[in-house]
DNA sequence: TCCAAAAATGCAACTCTGTTGCACGGTGTT
DNA sequence: AACACCGTGCAACAGAGTTGCATTTTTGGA
């Protein structure tokens, strides 16, 4: 029932649960890697969550997870996706839906860099929400004394695959 | 303690919060006369709530309401809201606090329109949005068969009056 | 290899926003 | 005056997000 997933040397994991579709080995270690370039320790749900979001190119809810990994807990996914916002591995989206989305950065991604927001687009009939990574936000203008530190630029409307 | 404001000919409405302004005959009349003009019927807490959009320049949360009309309830207060926005005197705005806002609708304001939609600032220091509606969204050129139906665009920052 | 410290996880509880059902009461219409 | 309708207030609830704390797992040093 529980697979175990040998990691490095002397690392084991134990994955408990039955409905969670465990990739090869190489890609695990291909995850792990990662994990460890952005200092994040690659314990058994980062990995899976980290996969997790590798496979779906939307971006994903905590519920979605939450629902992804029933025999993992709420808490633990969504402290799993504090960390790696943190450690600049995937971004937090608000769609205008009322609940955060989260998808993995860039591999060039400097979080801080601002110039580097992206679009995002949400559909009104699938309900998903995409990153359009090569459209970049254009620049606003503002009033005098305005100083911008953040833009967020949210497209909603049908997605390629519904129109 | 209560107040009674006389609008129209037999209209007599109490106010009973004692912590609410209350506008001069004057204002109320024009007031009411914007109720009317978008098929809003003219009670108190409407009035009143009106009122308090006007003279506020910037955008308000259920919450604002809330807490400054204390003898009134969450709900009327929600559901005045919700009126407002449905018979487009104020829009719904999402500042990607997670709480939304709400202001008033220009003059010219046809809310099913979405050319005509403008860029909100949310300041990271005194924590308030306003609408600025002179600097619309410009055009956002997506990915062929992407429909755009409508556009949010939020920049956060340091406001005019906190720099 | 073993053990203690540190980190991650799971469970419960909680806040806050938004929302709905329902009963009451005022309004205006005939 | 009778009646239907609408607005209001109270209660309860849903869902997302968040925190405290106990338990388990991992790490790193003896
Ligand atoms: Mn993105
Ligand atoms: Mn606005
Ligand atoms: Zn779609
Ligand atoms: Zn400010």
């Amino acid at each position: 029932m529980a697979a175990i997933i040998v990691l490095g040397n002397s690392k084991r994991i134990r994955l408990g649960s039955p409905n969670v579709f465990i990739g090869s080995f190489v890609l695990m270690k291909a995850l792990e890697k990662v994990l460890e370039r952005n200092k994040v320790r690659p314990t058994a749900m980062r990995l899976l969550v980290l996969q997790y979001l590798f496979t779906k190119n939307v971006a994903v809810s905590l519920t979605d997870l939450e629902n992804s990994f029933e025999k993992s807990d709420r808490t633990t996914l969504y402290r799993t996706l504090k960390t790696f916002v943190e450690s600049c591995l995937v971004h937090k989206i608000d769609d205008g839906t009322g609940v955060s989305k989260y998808a993995l950065c860039e591999e060039n991604c400097n979080c801080e860099i601002e110039t580097d927001l992206h679009v995002h687009f949400h559909c009104n009939l699938c309900k998903q929400t995409i990153c359009l990574p090569k459209h970049k936000i254009p620049a606003i203008y503002l009033p005098k004394a305005f100083l911008p530190q953040e833009v967020n630029l949210v497209v909603k409307g049908t997605c390629n695959k519904c129109s």
